[in-house]
DNA sequence: CCTCAACTGTGATACAAATCACAGAAATCT
DNA sequence: AGATTTCTGTGATTTGTATCACAGTTGAGG
């Protein structure tokens, strides 16, 4: 399954798809087997716990809430995803709460069994520093951007951000994202508030931009819609 | 040299300071030493690069400036803080635009140094990715605060985020940014207008939070101003 | 020490986005 | 199929910040 489907986007979050196969076999022996229902709660912000989790069907979403209560969305993430990872490298608290979107299946890895393997194959630590490193490069644009960019701009970052985690390429170009996306949510991975994005996401559907087919939200034009979010 | 006198607030930036001994000679012989004049760049964002830095003496700052021209500051750093640790490990261009407030001193590390010595000490790994994590955490945090903290909540980041980089802690738990620091500085790390941030400043000051020394800012109460930070 | 450039403070105005207020459309539940 | 609940679109209003304008202050360089 791992996100090597030809239909599916290469994503730099499908975690394990660059590891050799060997090493990837020992990492899926080691995993524990875990089953979320829509809406059910894998942790949240603040609970301790090492481990993290790879998503292998279905979608979850990452987010905090900030003090005067607002729920800020950091990812919404299908199969082939890593969640839970700081925890399991600084051993601090989690940072995010992760819940299902709709049923979902991970896989769990504690830390333990991680840095076991680690340390017998390095690789596996070069790999990971990349993933953070990568991480590292989006949150700084996000910085960036949130200072810079008008709200259609944040809201095409929104697509671009649900593309990389739920979409599906498809052969022509287009990018599907697979799951029902309020505006309720694109608002809150933009954060801007919600009637705004309501007439963002209008004017990117009227430009041709993003569509829609079936109830799903369809990136007709990936590179343009990158372009609109640049910083 | 590198973050170890009592007088310097422990930083998690500290790159260095949490490698057994053996391992932090090691680095410090295989390094370069490079000096900078003020205002001298070490690197352009969208340079290529391999090799990381870490700043001996002097400040030096990180920054991007956007399309529309804006430049925004991501850091101010002194001594012991590590730079250009991305491109290091992802061979992605340069994320960033470093250079140099007042003269400074760096070490270089290359790439391949950095890797044959990790190979050899997996804690090297351990340790790097946990700096990681670390910055992710914070960037994160950003993100968020960006879109729900207010101006003067946001100058109170910029203040936190300038005590990591170059704050210098005293015995009576107050912390001294050593380093002539603008409201044009403050302004281009909070995302605010300069007028803004004057006021947001002025704010802080009248409020005892932040103070002013010969010239340099003083924080005053870093746990109130941590808390007007907090998400 | 004097000069000039850079920095700072503060009011007035402009503007983008948030908030308010609904009405209509679409899912979801039973 | 009908009843709720949730989602969506769109105007009117308010608000926080940016921008403009400019005077006062400071500090670095000759």
């Amino acid at each position: 399954m791992l996100a090597t489907s030809s239909q599916q986007k290469p994503k730099s979050s499908a975690a394990l798809s660059r590891l050799p196969y060997p090493i990837r076999k020992s990492f899926l022996r080691a995993a524990r087997h875990i089953e979320l229902r829509a809406r059910e709660v894998l942790f949240h912000a603040g609970d301790g716990g090492d481990g993290c989790y790879i998503v292998r069907s279905g979608v979850v979403k990452a987010s905090v809430v900030a003090k005067d209560g607002q729920e800020r969305l950091l990812a919404v993430l299908g199969p082939g995803s890593l969640i839970g990872e700081l925890a399991l490298i600084d051993d601090e608290p989690r940072s995010a709460t992760v819940s299902a979107l709709r049923p979902a299946r991970l896989m769990h890895l504690t830390k333990s069994t991680f840095f076991r393997l680690a340390d017998d194959n390095p690789v596996i630590y070069r790999q990971a520093m990349r993933l953070l490193a990568q991480r590292l490069r989006g949150t700084n644009d996000s910085v960036v951007a949130q200072g810079t960019v008008t709200v259609v701009g944040r809201v095409a970052r929104a697509f671009n951000s649900l593309a990389e985690g739920l979409g599906e390429k498809q052969a022509n170009g287009r990018i599907v994202l697979s799951h029902r996306i309020t505006q309720t949510d694109i608002a809150a991975m933009a954060g801007v508030a919600r009637e705004n994005a309501s007439r963002a996401v209008n004017e990117l559907l009227r430009s041709g931009v993003v569509g829609r087919a079936k109830g799903f939200y369809v990136i007709e034009r990936p590179a343009q819609l990158i372009d609109m979010a640049e910083i």
